[in-house]
RNA sequence: GGGAGAUUUCCCGAGCGGCCAAUGGGGGCAGACUGUAAAUCUGUUGUCUUCGACUUCGGUGGUUCGAAUCCACCAUCUCCCA
């Protein structure tokens, strides 16, 4: 019995979008999914009970992170993340290719792997497919990743291409020195930047290798909307409709409904939680800035229409107050309503998919979040 | 009663003859954030119709080509000696 397994429930009449669900050892999540991000073993001021009144089914969290500190030792010696971190439901594990390319001055990568100097105390750190492959098996995780290569944006095809086929050798590596292939499922990562054939050869390269699920990475890098939503469309039809589809790092409700829309299953990103603690919260109406001087005598909810613990019980002016006298109050009941947010609204992305008018309530939504006004505001 | 020092733009606080509308913090205002080096970062914060002008550095008067910066007096505050 393989750890992972998908689902397919139904794939809209009218799209590529998918309704499903993937079975882990720690629980079934319903898809297409966002995924909160808890990079050091913690979705930043929220508890586990918090998450999952907000209705998170499974959390992402980070190798390179936790490797760093406190060490995959002590993790596995907690009980695994799960023990670790008290939570009982999927897990997913980045393997630590995004820092690769996120801490770009602190590394150097080589075919044998990366050499990192850690950003917590300038040592120096070597992680290689193998080394990440370890250390998630160590951390526990129900859904753990290949160790890949994250091209920026720009990048030329040349340089995509050597990156891409170096992804494809790790992801083969990485499948090697997986040790619990009953436990945990490892999901290659698709990549190619955005050149339609490098993804394509991608895909194919890692099919061959048969994965339980597959990421696409490199995208939500800083290319246009529209770029990321062609490069996904000529991406998801070659990679196997038995299996999950995960669009890492993804992020705010257009793409969300975009890339599920194209056959996404998975999701996650930083910027409900991040930008949450910064001030911005998501409504129904578009964001808002609620730090702003003119909520300050506002005492509506942050989201009018919104049925979460924050917006039912403090107003946007306690909430500005909160931001504006540092309370942590305020950062926890932003993000408690941001995730909220963007899980309910896949909610209503599987509710849409299961009677088939997702590009309608794509129309709805974005209408009524202002996108068709003013494109720009995320 | 005698002596010493202070007074700067919302606050604290630099500046000590021209390069000063005036460093730097704080606060205010606005913005960014997309597999988290992020409770972070960026911009802005005298007035006006603009890259130019105007009015500011307790008050008044003076010295000087030129003063937040020097002098005199006044006001207020702090400290020391009685």
């Amino acid at each position: 019995m393989p750890a992972i397994r998908y689902e397919l429930i139904k794939t809209c009449q009218r799209s590529g979008a998918r309704l499903g669900r993937v079975h882990t050892p720690h629980g079934t999540i319903e898809t297409p999914a966002f995924m909160p991000v808890g990079t050091q073993a913690t979705v930043k001021g929220m508890t586990p009970e918090e998450l999952k009144t907000v209705g998170a089914e499974i959390i992402l969290s980070n190798t390179y992170h936790l490797f760093l500190r406190p060490g995959h030792e002590i993790v596995q010696q907690a009980g695994g993340l799960h023990g670790f971190m008290h939570w009982d439901r999927p897990i997913l594990t980045d393997s630590g290719g995004f820092q690769v390319f996120s801490l770009t001055k602190l590394r150097k990568i080589k075919e044998e792997g990366v050499t990192f100097q850690s950003h917590i105390d300038g040592s120096k750190k070597f992680i290689s497919p193998e080394v990440s492959i370890a250390v998630q098996n160590a951390l526990g995780a129900d859904i753990i990743m290949a160790f890949d290569e994250c091209a920026p944006y720009p990048c030329d095809a040349a340089y995509a291409k050597r990156s891409m086929e170096m992804t494809t050798r790790w992801a083969k590596r990485c499948k090697e020195a997986h040790q619990r292939p009953e436990d945990q499922g490892l999901f290659g990562i698709v990549q190619g930047s955005t050149y339609k054939d490098l993804r394509i050869e991608s895909a194919k390269q890692l099919v061959d290798l048969d994965f339980p699920g597959y990421g696409i990475g490199g995208l939500s890098v800083g290319e246009p909307g529209e770029i990321m939503n062609d490069i996904l469309e000529h991406t998801t039809p070659h990679l196997p409709k038995d299996k999950p589809r995960y669009l890492m790092g993804v992020g705010s409700p257009d793409y969300l409904i975009d890339g599920a829309l194209r056959g996404v299953d998975m999701f996650d990103c930083v910027l409900p939680t991040r930008i949450g603690r910064n001030g911005t919260i998501f409504t129904a109406n578009g964001r808002i800035i609620v730090r702003d001087a003119k909520y300050a005598k506002d005492f509506r909810p942050m989201d009018e229409e919104c049925t979460c613990y924050a917006c039912q019980n403090y107003s946007r002016a306690y909430v500005r107050h909160l931001f504006k006298t540092g309370e942590l109050l305020g950062l926890r009941l932003a993000t408690w309503h941001n995730l909220h947010f963007l899980l309910n609204l896949m909610k209503q992305v599987r509710e849409a998919i299961k009677e088939d008018r997702l590009p309608e309530f794509r129309q709805y939504f974005f209408f009524k979040y202002g996108y068709l006004d003013s494109p720009i505001r995320r």
